[in-house]
DNA sequence: TATAAAATATGATAATTGTCATACTTTAAA
DNA sequence: TTTAAAGTATGACAATTATCATATTTTATA
């Protein structure tokens, strides 16, 4: 049981608001466990009855369309919380959690988070902060699948994942997803994904070297989106 | 100034929360207003500094698109507190309140809304928890937007119209929508949507009668969605 | 009431996107 | 290492949707 007083990604969360004391109880009543890639940390239609923290490690939120298909609903990194939503509203998870690399997590059950909220002012408004903003990046979200083309969402969502995840030494995009997760994230059929990504690449606006994706033109793609 | 003790409509609102003695605190900081059909509440980048409760009427949000569009985020109707999030936030409006109809609003000022936060834990959870279901939500939408084609968006809005928002005696949707509004709660080309209509209307799924719509067969309505 | 303006409707056409078929490449498992 | 399976790529075509033009109807205003 490692001590969450000496865990960094609590400082990027709404934990950031505990003290050495609470930190500690924390510290007693959570469960770490380790995802492996592709395995999921929880599933649609679950009672979670906690927050997972993500200490390590990439993963997909995403939902089953009517349709079939996984449409990727946001992308979660260290220091985020997961599951608030569905433990707050006293429901199954909305979204399944799937690791796209090798996770390290923390769960907390429900009974600590509640107590903690009555006690912790600053705590729950961390806490309220964290989810207006996932409904303030859902709607806006919401409005580009609605507004957009494919070709410019698919720009847009290779900016983000360039700013927000960063590229390796070589300047490809750190975070790998296959053609049909990135097909699923933008809100496409992945021939059509995958068709856009070819053109993108015949322009040298970005470069395909296998799986790996690298952004050559930043001011193109941003013209494009 | 009337008394929020008397007034229904809290009872629907996180505002249930409260106790007399609460109610007529708020009573006495509160500001009510009448909004005429098309005027705005407040408007996306306007700072709002507290929240507005909608006493009566229908107010559409939305958010102006990159394209220039209108696309109308959600449909907000008597018992919803708007703002809550950018109060929270402490951001700018990310939306902006129009009302479809004539409309019956109080305003509370953030200064009293954030001292029952620390006083009465029962309203913080309810105002979570109408955030949460707002996050729901605009994620479940977000994945119809994504995958679902133009004409079940259609069909799937005009059965919310009904279901949220009834009918009148003469059976049609008690909601008015112009035909660019409903284009822009479904994210389409306004033509496309009168086409679509048109094609409904043919075949008898629906009946309009000049601005006004019926629908007809609501199981067909149900299998195209 | 007359008239202009706005909203609704429809056709023609082009652009976008999805689907199915098929080939090639990479990855994983025997 | 071989083989199967999965992922990536591309062509052909169909379906969907957007755009522009124009007609008609409704609404608002003088």
């Amino acid at each position: 049981m490692s001590k969450c007083e000496q865990c960094i990604v609590r400082q990027f969360s709404s934990l950031k608001a505990f003290n050495k004391e609470e930190l500690i109880k924390i510290a007693n009543c959570k469960t770490s466990y380790t995802i492996k890639k592709g395995e999921p940390l929880f599933e649609e239609g679950e009672m979670i009855n906690g927050v997972y923290c993500v200490k390590d490690g990439v993963c997909k939120m995403t939902k089953l369309s009517d349709n079939g298909k996984d449409q990727i609903v946001k992308l979660a990194k260290p220091g985020e919380l997961l599951g608030q939503r569905s433990m707050i509203s006293d429901e199954a998870a909305n979204l399944s959690a799937i690791a796209l690399e090798k996770m390290e997590v923390c769960f907390i059950p429900k009974a600590e988070i509640m107590q903690f909220f009555s006690e912790n002012n600053a705590f729950s408004m961390n806490m309220m902060k964290a989810i207006c903003g996932d409904l303030k990046e859902a709607d806006d979200h919401m409005v580009n699948m609605a507004q957009k083309t494919v070709k410019q969402r698919l720009a847009e969502t290779l900016l983000y994942l360039e700013n927000s995840f960063g590229i390796n030494e070589d300047k490809t995009l750190r975070i790998q997803l296959s053609r049909e997760e990135l097909a699923g994230m933008i809100g496409t059929a992945t021939e059509s994904c995958i068709r856009l990504l070819s053109e993108l690449n015949k322009k040298e606006i970005i470069a395909l070297t296998g799986k790996k994706i690298t952004i050559l033109q930043k001011n193109k793609l941003k013209n494009i989106s």
